[in-house]
DNA sequence: CGAGATATTGACATCGTTGTCAAGTACGTC
DNA sequence: GACGTACTTGACAACGATGTCAATATCTCG
């Protein structure tokens, strides 16, 4: 068997040549053209086979018009469950039209963000969906106007008009709130994730809302905010339950605090309550109560955007607020 | 505001042109080769800048040699967190060597998976990383031959020769079948998924040869295999507990069998010893012992092999295999 | 049998970029 | 002042496919 390891691809001018037919037969025989005779056709499929012809996809792409048929997402990590279901979500939309989804790791990188979103507004894809690390999203203005549609997952553009999808966050927390306040508990902590970011300041916001709208204050020693990985948050939870007064219940506003949260009341014979913000794999043997809501909605509802957008709709930019519902397990029920 | 909402983009002979250069001066200008005047270079730079330009990487892309960026992965759902943990460390070696992945769902179908392998090439990745849903690679053959590595992750290649990153999965199942004949078990249950798939079969074979070698029998009437899904796994469980002489210990297979036994377990009194094969988030909370195993690790080696071979390497194929250790939290370790 | 319609084929330009090669300019040196 | 060298620039072809248009070949019908 010889070993030819890297042997150039052949060019459909090479299957003509062997079809003994002009170029231009040759593409409109493989891509199955009205008007070719059928013997042609044949011959053309043939040649092809034996050479091991694959269409160049992206010569394609550049006389059909320079736009490939992938659709970029920026986003976290995909080891993070939040960020690999919507992924999976919207990658289940896009295959549905034909289209593939390129991902890219910010790393919650603002700098890094921006390289990535110019490498894939380089590499012409058809619509870029972010979950955004950065603040800032005004340089993606220009770019907005030129026919790359952006939608928003998750944080909702700063500084342009563009289409979103966030989730009930303010709405989320509060229920979250009413739950414990009605469990009959006052003292209660919320364990906050970074406060710049919108969706946890709206998830700050609702939840002192409720606690506003019920006149409790005595929450207010117990807000922790800016607790931004799995180890911070089992610290915080632990510093929490050794104070004088301790709270009688934890409010976590994603699911890595909730994960530290879990971490920390691990061997506490008397836990606090606790409620956390995002549903996770196993929350119901843990018995974890949690403000549920539709990951994979999330990126479908952005992939369906972004096709529509694809697919020439104009208009002005939409959101979709994706809603939330509060899953009673067992660990927000804890009584006082 | 003009609100021009689809504009062309422009392009370089459109900037070249309005800096009063020629094609060629602006694109050395972009690209910063040396030998441009620092003037010329200010006047490309500025022309580019106000009319938004943006180099087409697909013409690049043709010109440099018709190859991509790219690099695919086709493998199953990325909620599946051993997928997205896998997809994560591709993502982040790659990233090193400024590739982009493409993610793919095959949805565990072998047809769809083809058609996709098929996608990719035709986009000319620079190479596949296939964690592969049917059994017969033999298509793969002749592309191989073409200069796109393939490199196969979980399964092995079959039909073909190519790079590979294993589990060693019949050590992990063996380590699991010791660990629970050394607590005192003998009626041991083992869940297992789909037997034709090798992954699952190398771990039936480990378990089966640890039980063989300390001359064990009693396990035999407790073998479940072809359990696919966490009901499916719920279910079974169940039933093996009313059997009328349960076994007093259970081996679960993959991640989401466990979740399906941890969700049967969840309100038994005396539940039986339980061993999970796959890690999985906060089973240190619930105390689940598991054959863990590096699966970030898995995405980074293959993404490396599949670099080197980017890179120029030839040479036989390579298999690569993560080892697993035991991780006792406690389930496993639930007398008789 | 000839005119007109239709089916089949091919030559050539083109998508937007980069590589090659040659021409023009400026500069320092003897 | 002539000349070699280094720098700067541009004309043109090329990557591999597809669209346009024109040229044949074949068929239909009166």
């Amino acid at each position: 068997m010889p070993s030819e390891s890297t042997v150039r691809r052949p060019t459909l001018t090479e299957v003509a040549a062997l079809a003994g037919v002009s170029l231009k037969t040759a593409s409109r025989a493989l891509n199955r053209e009205p008007n070719v005779a059928p013997s042609t056709g044949r011959r053309v499929q043939d040649a092809a086979d034996s050479l091991g012809y694959r269409l160049n996809g992206i010569a394609r792409e550049l006389r059909r018009g320079a736009t490939s048929a992938l659709v970029g997402l920026v986003s976290g990590d995909l080891a993070n469950p939040f960020y690999s279901a919507v992924a999976s979500g919207i990658e289940r939309e896009l295959r549905q039209h034909g289209l593939l989804l390129i991902t890219a790791n910010n790393d919650e990188d603002a700098d890094l963000e921006r390289s990535l979103v110019d490498a894939f507004l380089e590499r012409r894809v058809r619509a870029l969906l972010v979950i955004p690390s950065g603040d800032d999203h005004e340089y993606l203005a220009i770019e907005g106007n030129r026919g790359v549609p952006f939608v928003f997952l998750d944080r909702p553009p700063d500084g342009l008009a563009a289409d979103a999808v966030l989730i009930d966050n303010a709405g989320g927390a509060r229920s979250a709130g009413e739950h414990l306040l009605a469990g009959g508990h006052r003292r209660i902590a919320m364990v906050a994730d970074l406060a710049r970011m919108a969706p946890q300041r709206g998830r700050i916001d609702g939840f002192v809302s409720a606690m506003k709208s019920s006149g409790n204050t005595a929450w207010e020693p117990y807000l922790r905010t800016d607790v931004h990985d799995v180890r911070h948050a089992e610290r915080t939870v632990r510093d929490l339950l050794l104070l004088e007064t301790p709270p009688t219940a934890i409010f976590t506003t994603n699911n890595r605090l909730t994960t530290g949260a879990l971490r920390a009341l691990r061997d506490v014979v008397r836990p606090p309550a606790l409620v956390g913000f995002d549903d996770f794999d196993l929350a119901d043997v843990l018995g974890t109560t949690v403000v549920a809501h539709d990951m994979s909605a999330i990126g479908r509802e952005a992939a369906r955007l972004a096709y529509e957008r694809i697919s020439g709709h104009t208009g002005p930019a939409r959101t979709i607020v994706i809603s939330t519902s509060l899953i009673a397990r067992g660990s927000g029920e804890r009584s006082t």
